[in-house]
DNA sequence: GCCGTTTTCGGCCCGACTGTTTTCAGTCG
């Protein structure tokens, strides 16, 4: 049973809970724990096996004992007694929008609706807006949400198709008479690895007029709800849009609520609350009811004696404990970052010439570049063999008298890392390489112990500089391989081997929480593109709100420093 | 059920929008 298992475990008891009519409190506890047992970045079983359940924030006495006998015996004989009073196919119902809590348990006691097929039956035959309380639109509104339901493919969205989409929404918002400022919030803003409902906040001196123009935008497609201060939409290709719109001396308060996330906004009203403050999206209110606004979002973290928090780290993991001591990370930013490590070129997979992938990196204004190659096992991408891997050498020392001395060409390879645990290239030739890059592509699905150990011999190779996407995941598409992140950290941390964070927005990987554990270990960490296209060397930005998510500091980013540190690093540790 | 620079007991964020109501409950973020 893995962490999400068990999470999913205490999201249904906070379901049925819910349904059951059971105190709030005790829903929202059981909620909580679930979720942070989802984002947890080690595995569950170990903290168990280490006794330490209740150093997991929102797992107390009770939740600890039933993780406990859940791994002791597989089952959960709590959650089993719960479900033989409320139906566990309830949680399908509640997940239908508009359905919640209180209308689930009226159709299951009333009609005896106990999955979401049963419901959309009943609101066919019209029996739904026979109940007291409900009426036609409610009732048609139930229905339709169960297509959309059925239709929505992936519930979430990848970063970059998020960025995209919103950047050319705020572009056309900007230019709404009235509107002075757009942005982005919620997750996107906080860079989470994906996203579910695209957040964005205007100022506007005059709001409804920004909201009227904006759902007649050709991408909407229809509008959920339509009020002064806020309107979700949603667009043709089914991403759903939240508007929320505040006079310009209310922006930031508004702007600190819509980015989240949820449970960095409860703890912050939570401490305004200990300071005699009410906040919301609207600012401080004083108990004498007179207002303190916040143009600025800045102002919202001052009133509360805070150092202003960077979005990428509310995720409540202790920024406001450090922003009150003054302890926030200096984070890594885009600007920071002075060379690629990790791209290909037409040797291997890559869409274009090496000449041509400089160029675009120089004109991005890094100062190194390191075009790496697949090695020859990798067929599927056209991996080099010895001789062309040294034909490659001499064409890119050729470009290196191209690019003259303020542009840094170095020569490395991605290789494999086959079934064994050896590398693809023999220790002679990856000696001659600038930089060694091993990654995995294949056999991901070994055992835990099979692949980490297969891992942690690639580490101690004196020659392995970094090592790429680490769990060789595809968001929503391939799992992660099952590795003991933990010890593959403190390994990487005595061997001085930096771990990517690749920046393709359908790996980054390693995760945020991952990539927090390699630095708490003392691991050093490199931001790369894996760029096959010129195009692909933008996706540095997701990479840098992946290092920020983990409190990186530039420090700690090998491709932060300048080309002589780098190579006196790299010389040093294969010397 | 969890948690503690007000507390080991008594709290636990705040407001917008909708539909069905005659003043509000339910849902959502």
């Amino acid at each position: 049973m893995n962490n999400h298992q068990v999470a999913d475990i205490f999201l249904a008891i906070a379901d049925l809970f819910e349904i059951k009519g059971e105190t709030v409190y005790k829903v929202l506890a059981y909620r909580k724990a679930g979720e942070a047992i989802h984002e947890l970045g080690t595995d569950l079983r170990d903290i168990w096996q280490e006794d330490e359940l209740k150093s997991i924030p929102g797992v107390g006495t009770a939740i600890a004992e039933k993780i406990d006998e859940l791994y002791r015996t597989d089952k959960l004989e709590f959650y089993e007694k719960l479900t033989s009073e409320v139906p566990s196919g309830l949680v399908e119902v509640l997940a239908v929008g508009n359905v919640g809590p209180k209308k689930a348990a009226r159709f299951w006691q009333e009609l005896g609706i106990t999955s979401v097929a049963e419901l959309e039956r009943a609101a066919r035959a019209g029996e739904l807006q026979k109940l007291s309380g409900m009426g036609a639109k409610s009732e048609a509104r139930i229905l339709e949400n169960i297509e959309t339901m059925r239709e929505r493919k992936t519930d979430r969205m990848l970063l970059d198709k998020a960025w995209a989409i919103s950047q050319v929404l705020l572009e056309m918002l900007r230019s709404v008479p009235g509107v002075l400022r757009a942005e982005a919030a919620g997750s996107l803003r906080r860079y989470r690895e994906t996203v579910g409902d695209l957040d964005l906040v205007l100022a506007s001196s005059v709001p409804g007029e920004a909201m009227k123009v904006f759902v007649n935008f050709p991408q909407v497609a229809r509008v959920l709800g339509k009020g002064d201060t806020k309107t979700s939409v949603e667009l043709h290709d089914g991403t759903r849009v939240q508007v929320w719109v505040h006079p310009p001396d209310r922006f930031g308060s508004a702007w600190q609520y819509a980015s989240g996330a949820q449970a960095h906004n409860v703890r912050l009203r939570e401490r305004a609350l200990r300071m005699g403050l009410s906040l919301s999206e609207h600012g401080f209110k004083k108990e004498d009811g007179t207002e303190l606004i916040c143009p600025e979002e800045s102002q919202v973290y001052e009133w509360l004696g805070l150092a202003w928090i960077p979005p990428e780290l509310r995720e409540d993991r202790g920024e406001i404990a450090a922003a009150e001591a003054g302890e926030l990370p200096e984070l890594v930013e885009l600007v920071d970052i002075l060379g690629e490590l990790h791209a290909h070129s037409d040797w291997s997979d890559g869409a274009v010439s090496m000449r041509e992938m400089l160029v675009a990196g120089r004109d991005a204004g890094l100062s190194y570049f390191v075009i790496s190659d697949h090695s020859r096992s990798l067929g599927i991408a056209n991996g080099l063999s010895l001789e062309r891997l040294e034909e490659q050498r001499e064409e890119l020392a050729g470009l290196q008298a191209e690019f003259g001395k303020t542009f840094k060409v170095l020569h490395g390879a991605e290789v494999e890392i086959l079934a064994d645990g050896s590398l693809d290239y023999p220790d002679e030739v990856l000696a001659e390489l600038d930089i060694v890059i091993a990654s995995l592509h294949t056999s991901l699905r070994q055992t835990r112990d099979v692949v980490t150990e297969r891992l942690l011999r690639v580490i101690s190779n004196p020659h392995v500089d970094i090592i790429g996407h680490l769990t060789g995941r595809l968001i929503g598409k391939r799992a992660p391989a099952d590795l003991d992140i933990e010890r593959i950290v403190n390994v990487a941390s005595a061997h001085q081997v930096a771990l990517e964070i690749n920046s393709n927005p359908e790996r980054l990987d390693v995760r945020d929480v991952h990539a927090r554990m390699a630095l708490d270990a003392g691991c050093l960490l490199a931001i790369n593109t894996d760029a096959h296209h010129p195009d692909h060397l933008n996706f540095r930005q997701f990479g840098v709100g992946t290092a920020r998510r983990a409190w990186a500091e530039s420090e700690s980013i090998i491709n932060t420093w300048p080309v002589d540190r780098l190579q006196a690093w790299l010389s040093d540790r294969s010397g």
